[in-house]
DNA sequence: ATTGCCATGTAAGGGGTTACATGATTAT
DNA sequence: ATAATCATGTAACCCCTTACATGGCAAT
């Protein structure tokens, strides 16, 4: 595990829940936390048989449900070590890429109208979002208080991450729509340069 | 042009701003959109040369500052209606990767101070770039107002969008952490299963 | 009959980062 | 002298996605 690919460990992570095959795996992350991570079968299986190899897991084959037999996975006592020290090191810190966003910052180059389209449809997607977390979000609270010595408070820490980032990207997009609508017509230029000023140094 | 790379795009948006070598391009970046945007010297240099290669951009040489001399590009109209075209296209959702809710999400693992721990660092960095926000957020208000046929009510946008996302960040760390604090020993085991249920299906 | 889901993999390809090579000039 | 900044590029590497191959079982 010298790599810096984290699919192993969201893997470990994963058979701390319970036991679970590849297809498992991809199917449990889908269901829980799509919305900030994702991983593809050519990541998954490939890193199942190299974690096997590592003793940090250990497989065995199992009936499927139908079709073909299934090869379940489980965490061994060295793979919780090793999701442990991973899980207490520090985060790095990553430039997400929101395209969304570029596309708006450049927007002054189509006029008003395009951006205020980007902005619905992501008014639209994030609205689904919204709907989602919020009817986890009942069934996890009580969770988390039923059993605050669970997974309940995490999961539900995150969910609600979820929640409020979703609720404000509705806002940030109402405001931003209602800027954009005051506009007047494309193509007005304004003279050369003057990038924003930068106040200090990026570091993170 | 048929790559699926941001890059070539994100270059011709910053030569409508003004034309720029490669290391402008890049210091442009990276003292305005660096927060959820970034492109390497690996993109950026072979990128500028197969734009000029289509026609897109047009370099000639100048003297630098100091050090040997710079290429600089201008975009031409060949660049901008490329630019508009991909303006206008609605932009892929793409399954954004947070280290830092992986972690949390599995936080139960190791217990809450690991956690808190992650989520104070991520505070202080939050409350860091809020800061470096707000300072360009009066002179841009003002600018787009005083021009509002120009590109200040974009960057304006976006850059709100980095107000409201910081600090709704900084009210989950808070939200979260209070939560976490309330938690007893790490290890406790809760039973098997039990994934957070599914309402509906995901698209995007 | 055909579609859809379960289930596991491989191969290719690509976008992107990091490190390295090079070197002149200015500030300390 | 030395470090920092300006400035352009190349090469290696790697993570990740996509597409493909395979195939049995259940439901329409």
């Amino acid at each position: 595990m010298t790599t810096t690919s984290r699919t192993p460990y969201t893997i470990l992570g994963c058979l701390t829940v319970e036991p679970m095959s590849g297809y498992d795996v991809k199917q449990f992350l889908e269901r829980s936390v799509v919305h900030f991570w994702s991983e593809s079968y050519g990541q998954i299986y490939p890193a199942l048989q190299q974690l096997e190899e590592e003793g940090l897991v250990e497989g065995r084959d199992e009936p499927g449900a139908r079709g073909r037999t299934k090869r379940v996975y489980e965490i061994t006592e060295a793979g919780r070590e090793e999701l442990r020290a991973w899980l207490e090191e520090p985060a790095e810190p990553v430039t997400p890429r929101y395209e969304h966003s570029l596309k708006l910052f450049f927007g002054y180059n189509v006029g008003p109208e395009a951006s205020l389209e980007h902005l619905e449809r992501l008014r639209r997607r994030t609205e689904r979002d919204l709907a989602r977390y919020r009817a986890w979000e009942e069934e996890l609270e009580e969770r988390a208080e039923r059993e605050p010595a669970s997974r309940a408070p995490y999961w539900l820490a995150v969910l609600r991450g979820g929640v409020l980032y979703s609720e404000m990207v509705l806002e940030w997009c109402d405001e931003s729509a209602s800027r954009l609508r005051d506009l007047g017509e494309p193509g007005a230029d304004d003279g050369p340069a003057q990038a924003p000023p930068t106040p200090g140094e990026s570091d993170t």
